[in-house]
RNA sequence: CGGGGUGUGGCGCAGUUUGGUCAGCGCGCUUGAUUUGGGAUCAAGAGGUCGCAGGUUCGAAUCCUGUCACCCCGACCA
């Protein structure tokens, strides 16, 4: 289409109102509903898929790099979870609690887990004996239960879907190796399959994980400008190990503790996909995380022969690799046009009488709303280059995006200003306290995100104290 | 947890200020016909004790009290 105008309605528009358009795509794509408990949802097929996508794809990156799965219990007693002084205060205030069995109190309550670092811990200091049973490389997926205040669909939700995974290693090195190691499957997998790029770094001390040594982080940018955690890996170093005695006995018979790692990825993955490829039309889904990548939707389909030919060329693309459907309902083609275009669906087919009679079918992509004729003899080589052409697309308007919203500020009026006027990423440089991290946050409501890997010299002294400077720092308000 | 907003057929809303004539609209749904290249048209239908619980009143969607849920903005967090 060559004008821009809105199709459809009942979405907000982008622009206008960034909230209330993300609870608007989340509606109309049918990823969701709400439950009869607050900040409990019920994922519809269409978002229960895409967290399938994700799944199946992080699992098999995982179980290349010899990851192997396993599932932990729900309930963790009161005295497991207070075994690590900082892991607890940490999580204390969002745990919730089972303290009846049946009509009986329990001895000792139990509170759901919010993450499953002590259940790991536990079962390690029983199974780990010698530097043989080194390395575990165990993950699990599973929900867990923290009692937010409050909650937004995907992206802060009391019980979320995840993975986690927890390793034990013989040494800190090997620990540190394995942390790197699954922060770069996380960035690869964002940037390669959600087509959303990342900013690789490490969490300063006051954003770190309770109980960690040292956390990493994918940070990227929604398209609002706000910033979204997208995923970590911890270093525990043997902090863990000391408080739950998971000690192995090493070639000279001496008495070790293991290095641990801890790293996730969640549902919230999917909120990250809407706010930073979705518009006005609603959802855009990159092609490789799509869990249906072609929409045909038959013109006239009542008439001699269209259907036949839809479900003849959903074959042919099914069998050449693709996942196809073809919207078979009786609503009139318009309505099925828009319908495809809130689910995100990356390539629409339209195949009606006059198409058949020259062979062709319409092809319209989802991320520009292209049009073009294809030849049905090609129809899969040309879904094939045009899916391949979304995928880097939408990676590429994402990143342009990113970088025309990412400012840097040389000192303290500058940064203000920035954060105020201009919603992104603020490169600045940061002496490394604490003091100075809190007195911004207090004073902007902006966060450190990270300390990137990729250091650059804004100036010779932090942005907020003037004091000489460590790290340059990615700041930003955060989901 | 603080501030703001909203709860009325499946969805979106009007009605609440001024209690009675208020169970209403649009969409969707069902059946039939005609349609189909950007949310088709006509006809005939079905569907709600107005979030919940008390109270005031001859009478409550409307007033009062309590309570629950959801949304938005903050503080805390993936």
């Amino acid at each position: 289409m060559a004008d821009d105008k809105k199709l459809v309605e009942e979405i907000t528009s982008r622009d206008v109102d960034f909230a209330q358009w993300y609870t608007d795509v989340v509606k109309k794509a049918e990823l969701m509903a709400y439950s009869s408990v607050k900040g409990f949802m019920i994922f519809k097929p269409a978002g229960f898929a895409i967290w399938e996508k994700i799944k199946s794809e992080l699992d098999r990156r995982f179980k290349e790099t010899g990851v192997e799965n396993v599932y932990m219990p729900l309930l963790i007693p009161e005295g497991l979870l207070e075994k690590e002084k900082d892991h607890v205060e940490g999580f204390a205030p969002e745990v919730a609690w089972v303290t009846k069995g049946g009509e009986e109190p329990l001895t000792e309550n139990m509170c759901v887990r919010p993450t499953s670092e002590t259940l790991f811990c536990d079962f390690y200091a029983n199974e780990i004996q010698s530097y043989r049973d080194l390395p575990k490389l165990y993950n699990q997926w599973c929900s867990v239960l923290r009692w937010e205040k409050e909650t937004r669909p995907f992206l802060r939700s009391r019980e979320f879907l995840w993975q986690e995974g927890h390793t034990a290693h013989a040494t800190f090195e090997e620990a540190q190796e394995r942390t790197e190691q699954m922060l770069k499957l996380y960035a690869e997998f964002a940037e390669e399959v959600l087509a959303i790029p990342v900013i690789k770094g490490q969490k300063t001390e006051k954003e770190k994980f309770a109980g960690a040594e040292a956390t990493y982080t994918i940070e990227s940018l929604m398209h609002d400008g706000k910033a979204l955690q997208s995923g970590t890996s911890h270093n525990f170093g043997d902090g863990f190990a000391k408080a739950f005695g998971i000690q192995y006995t090493d070639k000279d018979n001496k008495l070790q503790y293991v290095h641990q790692t801890s790293w996730g990825m969640t549902t919230r993955l999917i909120g990250a996909i809407i706010m930073v490829h979705g518009d006005d039309e609603g959802l855009v889904l990159p092609p490789a995380i799509a869990p249906v990548q072609i929409n045909i939707i038959p013109i006239q389909q009542k008439k001699e022969g269209v259907l036949d030919k839809c479900r003849e060329v959903a074959d042919s693309l099914t069998t050449a690799g693709f996942s196809v459907k073809v919207d078979e309902t009786d609503k009139s083609p318009g309505w099925k046009f828009a319908e495809s275009e809130m689910r995100g669906i990356p390539l629409r087919i339209e195949i009606g009488p006059r198409d058949i009679d020259n062979n062709e079918c319409v092809a319209v992509r989802r991320d520009t709303r292209e049009k073009e004729n294809v030849s049905l003899d090609d129809i899969c080589t040309r879904a094939d280059e045009l899916l391949k052409t979304i995928q880097k697309d939408m990676f590429n308007r994402a990143k342009a995006h990113r970088e025309a919203h990412t400012y840097t500020a040389k000192d303290y009026d500058e940064f203000k200003d920035t954060i105020e006027n201009k919603p992104g990423f603020i490169k600045a440089m940061w002496c490394g306290d604490r003091a100075c991290e809190d007195k911004i946050k207090e004073e902007t409501t902006a966060t450190s995100r990270c300390i990137p890997f990729e250091q650059e010299r804004i100036s010779d002294v932090c942005v907020c104290c003037g004091k000489p400077a460590k790290h340059m720092v990615y700041w930003g308000k955060a989901y």
